[in-house]
RNA sequence: CGCGGGAUGGAGCAGCCCGGUAGCUCGUCAGGCUCAUAACCUGAAGGUCGUCAGUUCAAAUCUGGCUCCCGCAA
């Protein structure tokens, strides 16, 4: 088919990668323009932007698509459908309606929970043992349109916002290149009953509260790991912690237990097993005890 | 020019301020021990101290350039 393909970060450029491969024309790719980043704040094209441009397709960084002159551009691409993932603009009726088959989006989440910015994360956060992909048709609302198709996959507690992010990019590639096959489907209004919305993280939330049970704690760090890394303060230094393991250890809420990295929360303890001190590199619990011994009884503010 | 930390045997770190013998924890190898189970004992190998230049009798250490990594902020 001959699509427009709509995306910014990481989870969006897998998508378009699968859809290359599969053979679809990729006319036009829309992206977020380059935005200062990094420690020099030099502008950075997205993942998505970058990733056309290898693909030498045309990329448009619009700041948005409400005037009339970004609208006829659209329209004029003359295109059969267009994929929007991860995009960051909300999209008028105008571009949804130009495509021939309308506007598909990937979510990730089992709509209508976690509809909106961070579905991935807090999905995690909030304990669900089940996360997926939904494929829908869009409309002028925020994740609301029809539903085409969902794919679902397992949350354990080995499973981080890094991991779950993958799983669903993958997953949701071909979910979409099924989709496409049948583009003239009109898929199942979403259910008013079960919708909530995932807000954006915040970085104030990535402070680690042990006065909060083992289970809470350890969704906490998984679901905001590696990004923006849940963290606790230990004397000057900050540590994030990104991964962790529950153990039937016991104690005062928020004082490590043993030498081995195992902290009490409220009920039980966790044991973190991979974690990042500022200024060095993330590692494993052994190695990072090499360099940086915690002894027990130390408590963290 | 947004702010800051860092690069030292295979890994993680100390040493640098105050220049003068390469240190710690671990790993590896050899041997011992034999249940201590994130083991214990003895011994050994392994490093142009990121890179280029400068200062100096002498540079891991002081000065400047460069490369790469990371935290904050966006």
């Amino acid at each position: 088919m001959r699509l427009a393909f709509m995306g910014t970060p990481d989870f969006a450029a897998t998508a378009l990668t699968a859809i290359l491969a599969a053979g679809h024309d990729v006319v036009c790719v829309y992206s977020q323009p380059p935005r200062p980043a990094g420690r020099r704040l030099q502008l950075k094209p997205s993942p998505v932007q970058a990733l056309a441009k290898q693909h030498g397709i045309e990329v448009r960084t619009p700041s948005s698509l409400k005037s009339a002159e970004e609208q006829a551009r659209f329209a004029a691409l003359n295109i059969d459908a267009a994929v929007v993932v991860a995009y960051g603009l909300l999209l008028p009726k105008p571009i949804l309606d130009a495509p021939t088959h309308g506007c598909f989006n990937i979510h990730a989440s089992l709509l209508p929970r976690w509809r909106g910015a961070a579905p991935i994360q807090r999905a995690i956060m909030a304990g669900d043992v089940e996360a997926g992909v939904t494929i829908m048709r869009m409309d002028e609302g925020l994740d609301t349109g029809p539903m085409l198709l969902k794919t679902t996959c397992a949350i354990s507690n080995e499973t981080t916002a890094s991991s779950l992010h993958d799983e669903l990019a993958a997953i949701g590639s071909s979910a979409m290149l099924e989709v496409l096959e049948n583009p003239n489907a009109l898929g199942q209004t979403q259910a008013a009953e079960g919708a909530s919305y995932a807000r954006k993280i915040d970085k104030a939330e990535a402070h680690i509260n042990f006065n909060q049970s083992a289970q809470h704690v350890l969704r906490h760090i998984h679901g905001l790991s590696p990004f923006p890394g849940a963290w606790f303060q230990l004397g000057e230094t900050r540590i994030k912690a990104l991964r962790c393991k529950i153990t039937e250890a016991t104690g005062t809420p928020g004082i490590f237990l043993d030498d081995h990295l195992t902290i009490a929360c409220a009920d039980r303890a966790v044991q973190f097993t991979t974690l990042q001190r500022e200024g060095k590199a993330a590692m494993d619990a052994a190695t990072f005890t090499r360099g940086f011994p915690i002894a027990a009884g130390t408590k963290v503010n």
